[in-house]
DNA sequence: CTATATTCGTCAGATAATCTGACTATGAAC
DNA sequence: GTTCATAGTCAGATTATCTGACGAATATAG
């Protein structure tokens, strides 16, 4: 409510918003224009072994009908794909597809342009304390439990 | 899409997630059940004199419609008035009513708390810095401009 | 001053994203 | 081996969001 000094929270929300629209762009400049900002959003938390629906929902925070709506999307427009987890034959694992991995490699240079863009300006120092100062916040604030 | 070194967009996804849902429902808690995340994502947007429609689209980043419509729900649950901008006939200000600054101040109450607990944890120099570089990076990351 | 362009907000309609509740199949615990 | 919990899906409803078009008021150019 203040101009000035917002708080710690909306501060945060005006650089994710800008790196999230960075990353989409140009994404989408690279033609990949069918891929939506929800989308974007569960993709970006596969990992590389493949993951659960249930664990990207949780990790996006929307609900697994949520994510798998997504998930429904992007496996048809060939980002992912589903398998059987080996370890539970109730759950499937999301991979991310071809046409992800591609999409994924163009993601992380923006990611890492922007970062660089942040750094240069806060310098390398200030860069780090960031990184530090909110790693650990996230041991209070991620609702997220890796097991 | 690596487990250990989420990029800093992503961490603060987290942190600000939390803070908002903390304060949601704290809200909700004391009494301001109706009052959807959309809608707490524009309200607290609203400066003390009020503000114009498409500076809280603005800042919220969203379109000018998509804030009406919620503007206009917070006005039917009592939240905000719409005043006319004496400035400007186009205009009208969005100004915080009864029930909202009641809400407001709840809302405000547990963002204190909130970054108490976060300076708790993080210890009051790192708090410090990272209130530093976030108000740094807003510099090249908002795409707001107070005129 | 007028003519033109811009800006502010709204209306209308379509689409996307999200939720709650109910259900099946499988796995875990006793 | 019942009973309870978990993973995912189906169905339906609601909420949030966008694009496009518009009227009214303001700003700009000549």
């Amino acid at each position: 409510m203040a101009r000035d000094d917002l708080n710690a929270g909306l501060l945060m929300f005006v650089a994710y918003r800008a790196m999230e629209k960075r990353v989409l762009d140009a994404i989408a400049a690279a033609g990949f224009d069918d891929i939506t900002l929800a989308q974007a959003r569960v993709f970006q938390r596969i990992g590389p072994d493949g993951t659960r629906l249930g664990e990207l929902a949780e990790q996006a925070q929307v609900t697994k009908q949520t994510a798998g709506f997504l998930v429904d999307q992007l496996e048809r427009a060939g980002y992912v794909e589903r398998t059987p987890d080996p370890a539970d034959a109730r759950a499937r694992l999301v991979r991310v597809a071809e046409r992800g991995r591609t999409a994924g490699v163009v993601a992380a240079a923006v990611v890492a342009e922007v970062e660089g863009e942040w750094a240069a300006h806060l310098g390398a120092r200030r860069m780090t304390q960031l990184r530090e100062a909110l790693g650990m916040l996230r041991e209070i604030t991620d609702p997220y439990r890796p097991r």
